[in-house]
DNA sequence: CTATTGAGTGTACGGGTGTGCACTGAATGG
DNA sequence: CCATTCAGTGCACACCCGTACACTCAATAG
C-alpha cells in the first residue's frame, strides 16, 4: 500500500507457483499460504470481471492461481464461500472510498464536487472490485447477491448518519434519512456503472459521467430544502 | 391468451408435447412453431427467474419446452439469441407500464401516487419479465445486458420527452432533462428490485416500498423548481 | 532428530455441456 | 397423388465440471 499503484490489476499473469520461486526463502506456512489465498482472490477477481461470478469454475480460478484444482478446498469450502469472502473484501474498499469523501473538508455544492471526484478515481483504481458489485448486487444468484445486499444497506445507512448532520436535514425522521441515502446509493451506483461501462482512458466521456453525476447529487439535494418530514 | 391469467407464470409443468397433443387438430405448422418458440421462451424466462441466464443451459431450456436439445436450433441460433428476443419482449411489458402510467389523467404529487402503483401493479403481474431485466442489466455479459443497456437508455429517452411537457420542465435543456429521466429510471429499477426481493403476497412490505419510492419521487421533483438550467 | 501437520499433487469418476449428423414423418404445394 | 419441406428425434462426440481419494514432502512441534 505505500505504493500508489492499483493493488488488484496487477500481476496479471502471475500465479503463485512462480511467485514463490522467484522469492528468496524466507517464507514461513502461514504466509505462502496466505499468498495462495490472495492468489485465488485476485484471480478470481480478474475472471469475474470478463465473465461474472456465475460464469467462472472453480477450476479456471485454481488454474489462474496457479494451483490444482483440488487444492482450492484448503482455502475455500466453495465458490459461493469464495465470492463472500470477495464481498467483504470490496466492500472495505468502498468504505475507504466514503472515508476519503467524508475527510475532504467543504461543503455545500464544493463537496458534491469532491465527492463525485473521489468515487471516480476510486473506481478507476478499483475497477475489478467495483465490476464485481455491480454485477452481483443484481445478477447474482445465492448467498454472494445476498451478502452484497445487506452490506450495501448497511454502508446506505451510514450514509444516513453521515447525511444527519447537515443543516437542513438535522430534523429529519429516520426513516427519511435512509430514503435520501438509498436514493443517493442507488444513483451513484448508476454513476459507477457508467463509468465502468466507458472504456478506461476516454477521459472525455469520464468528464461527461462526472458531470452528469454531480447533477443528480444537485438535484436530489435541491429538493431538500422544500421537504417536510412526515408528510403524506 | 383468451382468459385474464398472467401469461408467463402459467404451464409451469405444460411443455409443447401434451400441449400440441392435447389441442384439438387444426393447426398449421406455422402456429405449431410459434408454440414451440413461445414454450421455449416461456421455459427461459421461468428458469431465468430461478437461477439467472448464465445459470440455465440450452439442454435445460429445450428440456422444460418439450423438445430434444438439437430442436432448440430450429428456433434460436444460440442461447444469446434467445436471450436479446427476450429483452425486447420485456421492453415491451416495460412499455406497456409507462403507458398505462401516462394515460392516468392526473397531476402533481396524484400523478406520482398513481404512476408507483401502476409500477408495482405491473411488476407483481409479470415478476419474470422484470427479474429478467433487472438481473441482466448488471449481470449479463454479453449480447444480453448490451441489449438491455441500450432499449433502457431510449426509454429513459422517451421519459425526457414526458418530462418535458410540465410546466417547470419546459425550458429545461435536453441534457437535463435527460439526466432527470435517468434518475428516476435509476431510482426506479431500484424500486423494482425490492419488490421483486419482498416475497410475494406480503402486502405489508409492498406498502412499505411503494412508500418509499413515492418519496424518493417527491425529493426528485421537488428540487424542480429550484433547478437553473445551464448552471455549473 | 524424529513425528506430525497440512498445502499442494495426480488420477479418476460420473455427469452435464454444446453441437454435428443422419433420420423420421406429417403438413404443405404443385 | 406425389415430391418437397422442415420441426422434431436420437445418437455420438469431445470437452469441462466438481470433487473423492491416496499421495508427497517441506515446514513445524516436541
Amino acid at each position: 500500500m505505500a505504493v500508489g499503484a492499483p493493488q488488484c490489476e496487477v500481476a496479471y499473469n502471475v500465479d503463485v507457483r512462480t511467485l514463490n520461486a522467484v522469492t528468496a526463502e524466507p517464507v514461513s506456512r502461514h504466509e505462502r499460504k496466505e499468498r495462495t489465498r490472495r492468489a485465488l482472490l485476485d484471480a478470481a477477481l480478474r475472471l469475474f470481471a470478463e465473465r461474472g461470478f456465475g460464469g467462472v469454475s472453480l477450476r479456471e480460478v485454481a488454474k489462474q492461481a496457479g494451483i490444482v484444482p483440488t487444492a482450492f478446498y484448503r482455502h475455500f469450502a466453495s465458490m459461493e464461500d469464495l465470492g463472500v469472502a470477495l464481498v467483504e473484501e470490496s466492500m472495505r474498499t468502498l468504505r475507504g472510498m466514503i472515508r476519503s469523501a467524508r475527510n475532504d473538508p467543504r461543503t455545500s455544492a464544493g463537496m458534491i464536487r469532491a465527492s463525485v471526484r473521489t468515487l471516480a478515481e476510486h473506481v478507476r483504481a478499483n475497477e475489478a472490485h467495483y465490476w464485481f458489485l455491480i454485477r452481483e448486487r443484481y445478477g447474482g444468484t445465492g448467498a454472494v447477491r445476498q451478502a452484497i445486499g445487506i452490506e450495501l444497506r448497511l454502508f446506505s445507512r451510514e450514509l444516513a448518519v453521515d447525511l444527519a448532520r447537515f443543516e437542513y436535514l438535522r430534523e429529519w425522521s429516520t426513516e427519511d434519512l435512509n430514503m435520501m441515502a438509498d436514493l443517493i446509493v442507488t444513483a451513484m451506483l448508476g454513476t459507477v456503472l457508467d463509468l465502468l461501462e466507458a472504456r478506461q482512458g476516454d477521459t472525455e466521456a469520464d468528464a461527461r459521467i462526472v458531470r452528469t453525476a454531480e447533477k443528480r447529487l444537485r438535484l436530489i439535494t435541491l429538493g431538500v430544502p422544500g421537504w417536510r418530514t412526515g408528510q403524506a
